[in-house]
RNA sequence: GGCCCUAUCGUCUAGUGGUAGGACAAUGCCCUCUCACGGCAUAAACAGGGGUUCAAUUCCCCUUGGGGCUACCA
């Protein structure tokens, strides 16, 4: 049998990483089987469904590169299908037209629990037909509900094991709002069978749903995927992250410089373990790696300091060059005219981002120096007159390199010798403030390198200036 | 309230019928002119109670904790 996944989002916020962890469990199962991965879009619920955030979808899956086969298809152009397979319900008898106000249900309801009974809609009015309703134009819409079968439904849960719900304690459910208003439960159960879905992967949420849509899968005579149920991933106050708060929304991890690739390394470890202690994966050793059987049961809190860890890692797998690029949002224009400087920055600064919004502040100096105080040039106590001194004679020793590439070996040395007999401290640290202007930079001899010959001279020159005019 | 799921360091987790390993975070030391990186080290967990067993973190039951669902949302 082929393997089939959907993910099946419903376009009524931002794309989230509780999403896109669904979107990539599906994802990874697909690409590891070599099955297919679709979409759809649940956009039955014309209240909250909007365009733009099933563009917002699609894009930050396709940043993310969790490609999908085939069309994406959206439920509200299904509608023929939906209602086809409504009337033959009702021919069959095992769908019917309820008129109750949520007023009437609700004392329903009441009068069940002051009983001790579970609450449930009892059927009253079980017997009307479409055409029954249109003959007596009742001035309330009313809703379709689907005659439920009392039955103990069991199933093979991927990750769970066996499951088990009593249907008689659900009642009749509501399957649609009318003829071409379909809800969840009724949508999903024709798509999955009508695109050959042969294994739903979906949140923990959904569990108790799944005996629903099996007594439909029965009614229809619908063949039933085999069913994953994933964890949830829970926020520090261990409330599933909900889709309708607008924070995790993927743009702003793209905007605060999160990797796609860690994004998905993160994620696929919450919940995912493999059978080995390795954590840092390409995404093609994700695919590899991935199998169903190791995902864990219970909700995994998300903790966002692992992912500024992830992303650290990612970032530094990446090339000088491939990183430039992901840096080009990240960076004002200006920097990316001398392509030479921006790679040997990002050499420099490769290993002390977080995240790739971190360049900036940390690369700034080498394209232009900011002011500070001439204090800031000695080291501990040492004083002025002797700084200057070992600045100037830093000069010189800079002011000497002849070589092909700044600094030659010789200068190094030189400078190292220079540092050695001064005092390390006293020598190198004015070196590296009056090369940064900050007192936490690279060490000198690679700002040297960054900023070559003429740059670095200048900058040893102002320091030397400063001083003066201090002393 | 009912139904269902679930339970190892603060967090993500490995693991086995013979008392726990890794990672993030934290702390300390080393490296070092600073910061970052790196290296080394420390602290840190089997929710509780019953069984089964020579032996239980591991298997079973109960309790407790946490979560989800209980919509004319998905």
């Amino acid at each position: 049998m082929e393997v089939r996944v959907r993910f099946a989002p419903s376009p009524t916020g931002f794309l989230h990483i509780g999403g896109v962890r669904t979107a990539l469990f599906n994802w990874l199962f697909a690409r590891h089987e070599g099955g297919k991965f679709i979409l759809r879009i649940e956009d039955t619920d014309k209240q909250r469904s909007e365009r733009r955030f099933e563009e917002d979808i699609l894009k930050n899956l396709e940043w993310l590169g969790i490609d999908w086969d085939e069309e994406p298809a959206r439920q509200s152009e299904r509608l023929d299908l939906y209602e086809k397979n409504l009337k033959r319900l009702f021919d069959e008898h095992k769908a019917y037209y309820c008129f109750c106000t949520p007023e009437e249900l609700e004392d329903e309801y009441e009068a069940q629990m002051s009983q001790g009974l579970v609450p449930k809609y009892s059927g009253k009015c079980r017997s009307l037909t479409p055409e029954q309703v249109a003959m007596k134009q009742l001035k309330t819409p009313g809703v379709i509900r689907f005659k439920m079968r009392d039955h103990v439904v069991s199933f093979p849960d991927m990750i769970r094991g066996k499951v088990e719900f009593n249907t008689a304690l659900f009642g009749d459910i509501i399957i649609a709002k009318s003829m071409r208003e379909p809800l969840y439960n009724f949508a999903s159960v024709i798509d999955d069978a009508d695109m050959k879905i042969s294994h739903v992967i979906r949140g923990e949420e959904h569990l108790s749903n799944t005996p629903k849509q099996m007594m439909l899968q029965e009614a229809l005579g619908l063949p039933t995927p085999k069913y994953a149920h994933l964890p949830l991933i829970l926020g520090a106050d261990k409330k599933k992250l909900s889709k309708r708060v607008l924070t995790n929304s993927l743009n702003d991890y793209r905007a605060q410089g999160y990797l796609p690739s860690a994004i998905i390394n993160f994620l696929m470890l919450l919940g995912w373990h493999p059978s080995d202690d390795k954590e840092v994966f390409t995404v093609p050793e994700m695919v590899q790696a991935f199998s169903i059987k190791r995902v864990q049961k219970a909700g995994a809190i998300y903790n966002p300091e692992k992912l500024d860890w992830f992303n650290s890692m990612h970032i530094r797998a990446l090339s000088d060059k491939e990183l430039a690029e992901y840096l080009k949002p990240f960076m004002p224009e200006a920097w990316y005219s001398d392509t030479n400087r921006l790679l040997r920055a990002i050499a420099v600064t490769k290993e002390r981002m977080k995240s790739l919004a971190d360049f900036q502040k940390e690369a700034e100096f080498i394209f232009s120096i900011a002011d500070y105080p001439a204090s800031m040039l000695a080291w501990k106590n040492a004083a002025p007159a002797k700084t200057l001194e070992h600045l100037e004679h830093v000069s010189e020793i800079l002011s000497a390199d002849n070589g092909t590439t700044f600094p030659s070996e010789h200068t190094t040395t030189a400078l190292m010798e220079y540092a050695a007999k001064e005092g390390r401290g006293d020598v190198l640290w004015p070196l590296r403030v009056a090369l940064s202007g900050r007192e936490n930079s690279p060490g000198p001899t690679e700002l040297l390198r960054i900023l070559g010959g003429p740059e670095s001279i200048k900058r040893v020159g102002e320091a030397i200036q400063k001083l003066k005019h201090a002393l």
